[in-house]
DNA sequence: GCAAATTGGTTACAGTTGGAACCGCCTTGC
DNA sequence: GCAAGGCGGTTCCAACTGTAACCAATTTGC
């Protein structure tokens, strides 16, 4: 035939970008539901209740959302309570960000759920399958950031 | 500049988000530049090109996109003479969308580009990988799509 | 040591997106 | 054959997102 028979849903950008989607939308309703959060917001959260307080600077680079959405996040977060804001003596810009008594709380139920959620989702792959994929992802990952830039 | 953390970094749900859209981005820019396609507007073309004479209705199911996604994408291609709209004669409600010969034109040009990006994107992994890649996520896809409706 | 450039953070604005209402055609049930 | 309900498509609106402008603090270069 002259034309090969490429079709959309053997694309491979187009089959990640749907499961990713759905994946995330599932998600996102769950958090919605059970704690008002977005997923930007449940980011900060996890990274905070992990790492402890950093600036919205470090946030950018572990949640790899721009600075714009980490600002919003934190602002909505530090209306509810969940985190507070501290001075950074090093430097006069920023601030340090912290979850509250409250927001530990929150994240304390946060994560079982988030991990609960995650087993489900993947639960028809096995664990060595799970691990095969995390790793997938994470060379894609690389080798596209590498393309970003250069050429 | 990737700050270490190991619980959001570990999150499955989160490297499939963040390579999806790193991916997506990606692609996004190529066709904007060479095209001035949108991914909504390249999808459309690529299942017209692929399958023929179709309906939004039929193409919502297509490309797993919302059916004012479809509507939008097909406005767009519609104005810029790529594809045409005849009549239903089965159903006054819709019409029958096709590429013109304008739109088979760069049909013919964009599906070359599409493949080969794939293949760059990807080229990271195998080809044993790249099918097992395409497994994995057509998995997920089914058992979330399972989940979304209540249990 | 100070002007210039840079950086962290914030705000403003414009473009994009999706849910819901809406319109007209079609199907169903009587 | 016609009222009621459903469906394809379109429009509307409100929320979200990202880019760019902006401010203040810091660093750089001379």
């Amino acid at each position: 035939m002259t034309v090969r028979n490429a079709r959309l849903a053997d694309f491979l950008p187009y089959l990640l970008s749907v499961t990713s989607n759905v994946v995330s939308d599932r998600i996102a309703d769950e958090y919605r539901a059970r704690f008002g959060l977005k997923i930007p917001e449940w980011r900060v959260m996890a990274v905070l209740g992990d790492g402890g307080a950093m600036t919205q600077r470090l946030l950018v680079g572990a949640t790899r959302m721009d600075k714009v959405a980490v600002n919003r996040a934190c602002k909505v977060l530090e209306e509810r309570g969940l985190i507070r804001r501290s001075p950074n003596d090093r430097d006069g810009r920023s601030h340090h960000l912290e979850l509250t008594a409250a927001g530990k709380a929150m994240h304390g139920e946060i994560m079982p759920i988030a991990l609960d959620m995650e087993r489900r989702l993947f639960s028809t792959l096995g664990a060595a399958e799970r691990d095969q994929f995390k790793s997938l992802l994470a060379r894609i990952n690389v080798a596209a950031d590498q393309m970003e830039s250069p050429e």
